[in-house]
DNA sequence: TAATTTTGCGCAAACGTTTGCTCAATGGTT
DNA sequence: AACCATTGAGCAAACGTTTGCGCAAAATTA
């Protein structure tokens, strides 16, 4: 049938008025009478009139889309953070341009040139595993779009950011297990690089602290989160002059691999404890008997939430300070209950 | 520095031309002078000069975007699906609107609102699992922007899809167990509606009967994939006067379940096929021995490349038949080689 | 040298919508 | 009767870019 989608031109044509008139009438602007409005809105009804979006949004030099750059979907941190920024985005009439890293820093850059030329109104990006540089963040700064970081955030000043603070969750985690009895704990933790493997060990020593107890550092071994390196520090602990009776592991990867080692070795007794990464622990024989929650959904939604706020601040005044947000989603012990 | 971008007038200004020439320049027209064209360009770059995308959308009526709604992301197969989808997009200079239905009928509808009002090029869905009615599809046949559906298709005429067919892989799964020297292969299979089921069966069916075997229906149960379903007809299938030594699982969930629940019972030497769905499968102590492989990856690759096909195909003459893409990505049996 | 082709560039329209300004007609107030 | 405020609607510019057409100057041919 209809080729061409109706304009407002059209409209203005048959209905012998002007396209402003039509325009107004459609927006339901003051200065047009009822009845032309009416007049107005039954013959767009009638031709299924849609605005163009492209011309609306060349005119008002506005997209309503978000770009979001992300490492990998796969991992369900960030498949559950998009539906959190993807919900904000729906209620708040945007759309969401999506993109995978694969923590491929070069990969990244690219991605970040393509946001721009789509000119998007705002950037959320948790970076790459391999990102090292971040001068390609810079141009958006030019341009007026903001970028917020969220869960894996650049360690440079001046950036709007949402993170995770994990130093709360592991107190709980490690409270929880020293509550339970437990007073030889170990950790697995990561690579001593990972801001996440330094919160992890401090929530551990707080822990520790304020149950008034002495802190073992030997007791924390940094692994690199492979099966064969996790085997490697469960034999370290093993050993340990202290065996632990309980370990808390960086994830729920290393937490299957230490489980399965220990199930190996017929090790029975020792309870540990992880962070939520996989949606599948829930389906098997042995989990860990508690997990630290990060909020990926809520992280996504905050994120996209500071995000779009930005978007629609007023304009900055030049002169003035410009204020970053930063704000820490803090996690959380689950401990589920048996059914 | 700039609060607004570099425009091609301003080029033109300075360079005292026509901006039609600008343009030009920058595009390789042939009709401009070399010596002229690197003025341009170098101007250009000193200005950081971008093209406004929206101003090229809009006079173009393209937005190089494409629409992708699926169900849920955390689903490893769309997660994967989308990676391809995304790939094939970068590549051909287009970029990905996502969208989750979350397998919620109203929201899809709602969501397919959205993508024509930010006027795609074209659309990419697998279906909701509760969607029943397809009419808000349509609209776009009228906008005449394309639309391929993939894995989860619509039972309805002159589409163009992209699907797995499972009879296939279901076909080599069962001729391997009977390889194996099986002769007593049960199978759990989802609900009788599903054209995923029926693919199922008849890859047994075909199965047994080139193999000179009798097929059993009875070894066929139908199952809601629940955990609590699951072990209902793992029941049926052990209480079977012929007892299975050999089970094809509906998917990962399923095979997980009924092996956690044979191992209840210290059950032994019952060996299980399920499809590819979970990563994790991977890290568990018990796994199916193979797995009937979907190739989501190659399944989103080839219908993003469909789609953008359609977008940029010659504009139909109008009389003449619209052709449509059906194209089935055929599935195959994983054995998985022991270390 | 005159006629013709090629080369290089400018003019202006077009895309669909919004919006500041203008202006006529109406109604109400002195 | 003269004046002012209000209402309702139109004119035209603007957003940035592409592109068909036209036209002059330069290069080629006869």
């Amino acid at each position: 049938m209809s080729d061409k989608p109706t304009t407002i031109k059209e409209i203005a044509k048959i209905l012998k008025i002007s396209v402003s008139t039509v325009s107004r009438a459609l927006n339901d602007h003051s200065s047009i009478g009822l009845t032309t409005k009416m007049r107005v809105k039954k013959l767009a009804m009638e031709l299924n009139y849609e605005p163009n979006q492209k011309a609306i949004q060349f005119l008002q030099g506005k997209s309503h889309i978000i770009g979001v750059i992300l490492p990998e979907l796969s991992e369900s941190f960030f498949s559950t953070a998009i539906s959190g920024i993807e919900d904000v985005a729906y209620k708040r009439n945007y759309t969401v341009l999506l993109a995978q890293s694969h923590d491929d820093a070069d990969r990244e850059k690219l991605l970040v040139e393509k946001m721009k030329t789509q000119r998007v109104d705002g950037l959320l990006v948790s970076v790459s595993k391999t990102t090292s540089t971040y001068e390609h963040f810079e141009v958006f700064k030019k341009l007026n779009i903001p970028v917020v970081f969220f869960d894996r955030i650049p360690p440079i000043k001046d950036i709007h950011y949402v993170a995770s603070n994990l130093e709360n969750g592991t107190y709980e985690a490690v409270n929880f297990l020293l509550k339970k009895g437990h007073r030889t704990i170990g950790m697995i933790n990561g690579p001593t690089t990972l801001v996440a493997s330094h919160e992890r060990k401090e929530g551990y020593i707080k822990a520790m602290i304020s149950n008034r107890l002495k802190f073992d550092p030997s007791l924390i071994v940094s692994c690199d989160l492979s099966e064969d390196g996790t085997i490697d520090v469960m034999n370290t602990m093993l050993n340990h002059r202290r065996k632990p009776t309980a370990i808390v592991t960086f994830n729920d990867y290393v937490a299957l691999f230490a489980m399965r080692y220990t199930r190996s070795l017929e090790l029975e007794g020792i309870d540990f404890v992880s962070y939520a990464n996989l949606p599948i622990i829930n389906y098997m024989d042995y989990t860990p008997i508690a997990s630290v929650e990060q909020f990926p959904y809520k992280q996504g939604k905050k994120a996209a939430d500071i995000l779009i706020d930005l978007i629609n601040r007023p304009k900055n005044e030049t002169g003035t300070e410009q204020a970053y947000f930063n704000v820490v989603v803090e996690s959380e012990l689950i401990v589920p209950t048996p059914k």
